[in-house]
DNA sequence: TCCTTAGTTCCACGAAAATCGAACAACTTA
DNA sequence: TAAGTTGTTCGATTTTCGTGGAACTAAGGA
């Protein structure tokens, strides 16, 4: 079975980290409009709020692995990794989406 | 229907805090430990911390509406509450515990 | 009554996180 | 090439949070 990834168990600390990602309002509010629209370049949110602080934000999702990102032109569009959050956390995104 | 209590559909900011109290480490043990042995006297945890610490985790989940109290004799035992959670977040509770 | 047990509250301190302006990088278009 | 667009990175500042000592409260038990 050539698996390309390894999928090690995510441990109590991975996962205190992606609900802190998950526990701020805006990153919340990041996450539902991900998950209702899709793809979204960063400064799509309707978000009022300076650009550093906002980049921060998404800072915060991608490395807690909820976010991904690909460049298209000269903006650059986010969307949620919701397959390998599944896979790392089974059932953790659906129950938390579903209350968006 | 006489309902006992009025279920208003929880905010994104209240989802926001109870994530919050969900997202550290030894809040995430105390969950963890409850669900797999219910009521447990604050000091029934094997957390090797000063009293005063481990009292703020417990109230942080307290009030984040996860964790319910009952005092018994000289202690105060401690239980999760998953109907009111599952009420307020359907769904919630069982994606992150799956993951403990 | 005195002592122990079990937690809470108060306060202060240090670490971490949010915010935001300014400078920077990359890509596009005129 | 120059200018505009989109977002990042780098400090600096403020706020929030976790930690823990000390004093306090409440309930048993000797």
């Amino acid at each position: 079975m050539p698996s390309r990834e390894k999928k090690r168990k995510a441990s109590e600390a991975e996962l205190a980290r992606v609900l802190y990602a998950l526990s701020d309002p805006i990153r919340l509010e990041i996450v539902r409009q991900l998950a209702r629209r899709g793809e979204t370049p960063c400064g799509g949110f309707g978000l009022d709020m300076p650009k550093s602080s906002l980049s921060h934000h998404f800072r915060v999702l991608r490395e807690a692995g909820i976010l991904g990102m690909r460049s298209e032109g000269t903006s650059i569009l986010n969307f949620l990794q919701i397959k390998e959050c599944e896979q790392r956390f089974p059932g953790l995104l659906p129950g938390i989406l579903g209350n968006l």
